[in-house]
Parts: C-alpha cells; sequence; structure tokens
RNA sequence: GGCGGGUUGCCCGAGCGGCCAAUGGGAGGGGACUGUAAAUCCCCCGGCUCUGCCUUCGAAGGUUCAAAUCCUUCACCCGCCA
C-alpha cells in the first residue's frame, strides 16, 4: 500500500522533519478527514515569513480535505517558550500581547477558508481555557501528569539548564502547550499538531498527556526550518525581519525578498512557498539551470507569495517601480500614481520649505542609521538620487531635480531605496 | 566554603598606564564585475556642528598630568580544590 498522498507531497516539498509512526498517520490520513492544529504565539505584531512555512502547509492540510484549526497563543504568548533560544524571553505587556493577539487573528485568517464544508476553518485563543483555570486546578488536574525528569530532559530545558538558567515560567511552558493539544482533542477532535522543527518536544508532551488523561492518540508533524544555501538566516535582511504586515515590511520589500533569492535556493523556497505542481517545479528548475539570468523563477516566487500575502493587484506596480529603478526604465515615465504608491511604501520623508543637504535628506528618509553613516555612504560612493550618483555631501537639491515636481528617489546602495517628497 | 581566571564595539576576540575609537576574524554596508545572483577583488564599519570635538572597553567609586589598562567595592560567568 502506498502512502497517503498528502503526506508524499510534503515529502517531496521538504515539509517534513519528524513525525510520530508515519504509517499510523499515513494511515489515519486516508481513511477520513481529521482535524489538526498549529499555534503562533503572539511574541511581535505581526507574523513573519518563517511563520509562513507552517501557515502554508495548514492551508495544505486543508486543500486536502482535512481540518485546520490557527492557535492564537493568547496565554502562551504571555508565558515564552524556551524553545530554541539561549535567553530568558523579556516579558511582553498584557495589553501589548492582547494587541498582537487581535492582529495575528486577523493575519492568520487570510491563510485558511473558513467558509469551506465540511471542513471549515477555525481560529482558536488558548487563553479561552486557560485564563479561567486556577492554579490549584492547574497543578492538580494537569501538573500532576507532568514528570520533571522528563520534562527537563527536554532539549529546550536541559540546553538552558546547562546554559544561561531558565525560569519557572518558561520551563512551565511545555505544560501549557500540553495542554492545549488536550483541549483541542477534547472539543474539537484535533489528532494531529504540526509545527517547526524545534516545537516537537512541546507537541510530543502534548501527546502524552492526551494518553494519561484521555488514553486516546494523537499525531505530531514537524517541518524543518528553513536553510539558506549561503548559511545566512532565512527571512532576515540587514534591516530586520521580513513581516507579513504590510505596515512592517511593505510589499515592495517583500516582493524584493523572494526575487532576490539565490539560484541554490529558489527551487526549494518554490515547494515550500507556492503551490506550484511539480510539473511546474520541474519546468522552473529546467530554467534556472538553463537560463538563470532571466530569473523566471525568482519572479514566480516574488508574485506568487506577493500576491498570496498582500493582493495580486500590487505586482504590476512594484514591477514597474523596480523596472525604473534598476536601470531598465526612465524613472520620469513612472506615472504620478505609481510613484506614489511606491513613495506610501518606502521610507520616506517630507520636506517642508527649504531643500535640506543630501547628508540630512538620507538620514531623515530613513536609509542609513545617522548622518556619520550618510557621510560615509556618499564618500563611497553609494548613494543616488534620481539614479544619479552624489558627489558631493554638501550638495543641496533643487527644484529642478524633483520628479513630477514632488519627488526625488533616493537609493543607498544597488537596492535600497527611499523617497523624499516636496510638502 | 577555599584558590585562581574572566566580563572589550553587532558576534568572536586582542590590548594590560600615554602612540587606543581601541589589532584581527566573522557578520553588516559601499564600489568593481554580473543576472537587482553566487564567487572574487578593493574600500568602509561609535556619534557629531567632522583636519576637530563628544561618548564607549560589566557597574560604581578612587589613584594619576593621563586608565580599557592600576586600586577598592558590587554584579555575573568560568576553571581547580573541599
Amino acid at each position: 500500500m502506498s502512502e497517503n498522498s498528502l503526506l508524499a507531497e510534503l515529502e517531496w516539498r521538504g515539509l517534513i522533519s519528524q513525525t510520530t509512526d508515519r504509517k499510523e498517520l499515513s494511515e489515519a490520513l486516508d481513511k477520513k478527514p481529521l482535524t489538526l492544529y498549529v499555534g503562533f504565539d503572539p511574541t511581535a505584531p505581526s507574523l513573519h515569513v518563517g511563520n509562513l512555512v507552517v501557515l502554508l502547509a495548514l492551508r495544505r492540510f486543508q486543500l486536502a480535505g482535512h481540518r485546520p484549526i490557527a492557535l492564537v497563543g493568547g496565554a502562551t504568548g504571555l508565558v515564552g517558550d524556551p524553545s530554541g533560544r539561549s535567553d530568558e524571553r523579556t516579558l511582553n505587556e498584557e495589553a501589548t500581547v492582547q494587541e498582537w493577539v487581535e492582529r495575528i487573528r486577523k493575519q492568520v485568517s487570510k491563510f485558511i477558508d473558513f467558509d469551506l464544508t465540511p471542513n471549515g476553518a477555525l481560529v482558536a485563543n488558548n487563553l479561552d481555557w486557560t485564563a479561567p483555570l486556577s492554579a490549584i486546578e492547574f497543578l492538580r488536574d494537569i501538573g500532576k501528569h507532568f514528570s520533571v525528569n522528563l520534562m527537563l530532559s527536554k532539549d529546550s530545558v536541559s540546553s538552558r539548564l546547562e546554559s544561561n538558567g531558565i525560569s519557572y515560567t518558561e520551563f512551565s511552558y511545555q505544560v501549557l502547550q500540553s495542554y492545549d493539544f488536550l483541549e483541542l482533542f477534547r472539543r474539537e477532535n484535533c489528532v494531529l499538531q504540526i509545527g517547526g522543527s524545534d516545537q516537537w518536544g512541546n507537541i510530543t508532551a502534548g501527546l502524552d498527556l492526551i494518553r494519561r488523561v484521555t488514553g486516546g492518540s494523537a499525531h505530531a508533524l514537524t517541518i524543518p526550518l528553513l536553510a539558506k544555501a549561503d548559511g545566512s538566516k532565512f527571512g532576515k535582511t540587514a534591516s530586520g525581519s521580513i513581516w507579513l504586515d504590510p505596515e512592517l515590511t511593505s510589499p515592495y520589500a517583500f516582493y524584493q525578498y523572494w526575487f532576490n533569492s539565490d539560484d541554490k535556493d529558489v527551487i526549494p523556497f518554490i515547494k515550500v512557498f507556492t503551490f506550484a505542481t511539480r510539473e511546474e517545479v520541474i519546468e522552473l528548475e529546467k530554467e534556472v539551470n538553463e537560463n538563470p539570468g532571466a530569473r523566471n523563477a525568482q519572479r514566480y516566487l516574488a508574485r506568487e507569495l506577493t500576491s498570496l500575502v498582500h493582493a495580486p493587484e500590487v505586482i504590476e506596480r512594484i514591477e514597474l517601480v523596480s523596472k525604473a529603478l534598476f536601470g531598465q526604465g526612465e524613472l520620469s515615465e513612472v506615472d504620478l500614481e505609481t510613484l506614489a504608491s511606491a513613495a506610501n511604501q518606502l521610507p520616506n520623508t517630507v520636506i517642508e520649505g527649504e531643500f535640506p543637504s543630501v547628508i540630512d535628506l538620507f538620514h531623515a528618509a530613513g536609509i542609513v542609521e545617522s548622518k556619520s553613516a550618510a557621510r560615509r555612504l556618499i564618500k563611497e560612493g553609494g548613494a543616488y538620487i534620481n539614479n544619479q550618483r552624489v558627489a558631493d555631501e554638501s550638495a543641496i537639491p533643487t527644484d529642478s531635480e524633483l520628479i513630477h515636481g514632488r519627488y526625488l528617489i533616493l537609493r543607498k546602495g544597488k537596492k535600497e531605496l527611499g523617497v523624499a517628497i516636496k510638502g
């Protein structure tokens, strides 16, 4: 008997790190649609591209007929997961976490379908069942099922014991996450939890709890943490994480991130982040090998993700701006509307009254961190205004340089852009 | 509990009274090449009102004309012995 087709597909996409008994899981998936969940803790106002891997995996399950639950960790976010961290987290304010929960709930909702029958998605918040719990109940009803010896042996805890220590708060995290799984198992008949490979310990702790309390059994599937070919961290740039929220990472920057993928990474990324079929992937792979300079695979990746995370409509504008900014077009030919929307997305500054010096301009737009950095940049020949290299650091722009009478396009190096808008 | 070693810029790590904003490597930034790649080469990499000035070498005090470098106290880490 061959393996469940969804599992086989996940395997092909490189999305399986570990699972509980693979054969059993395969049979369970074959037998009937099941309910699964994945949790996201509100540790920031937005999810980032790393979370997207798991979120899209959840969607793949839904497309295969299973029922997805996205859990937002209103409770666990207040406690802090020690997994994969060498230092204790700083606790965030309750009000802050509350706000992040709302934002992430909205974000997550874009990726799963709520109206599908019979496997419409669900978004849950673990605060709903954790908040009413008293400390005594928690210790008697849940804590009793946990062996400290076992908890200590988990990687997330033991590595911390050897390095910088761990608070009782974070130590308890795995208990909370286990309880979530138990609750979802009871309430929603949720029998599978998926997550990043760093979640294996937390997930299996939940399986144990379910077995002890209910005698039932459930499954776990983890997804490898993405790595880039050059060893650098996935989803980060010099200016920080790539967020899904357009306020934090503009659709332009988002598109550019994917478009700039290394040839060695682009095919694995397409498998992980898009819904391209095997045939399409093979075709794209062929193009990378035969004509890497055309970067069709990168363009495909950037377009797919930008339209999925943002909207298909923004692509045209991003590409138009990119084209003008990277030399295959004229800046002055970009129409006012496109330029205005680009200005909106890029770091920008408004000029009131007199023009400031180029140094102040670059600094004010937030493209460089300090005026010293601006000076340095100009000295090194890496500062451009309207695609024209800035030669003199004491230069002051004039009205005649404004595009459409309003805009100056500031550029640092090859691809970092900003805009100055004449007020 | 006793003895010894450590805490330096984003990270690792030299420096051990003036020549130190502090050697070197990595990360990061710019330039050249190119495909808005990779590799490679060159340059830069605390801040500012920039031929000078200001703030940095775990924290706080002190010695000195002068301290990252010496002394005192405190905090944390790491060895060895009980």
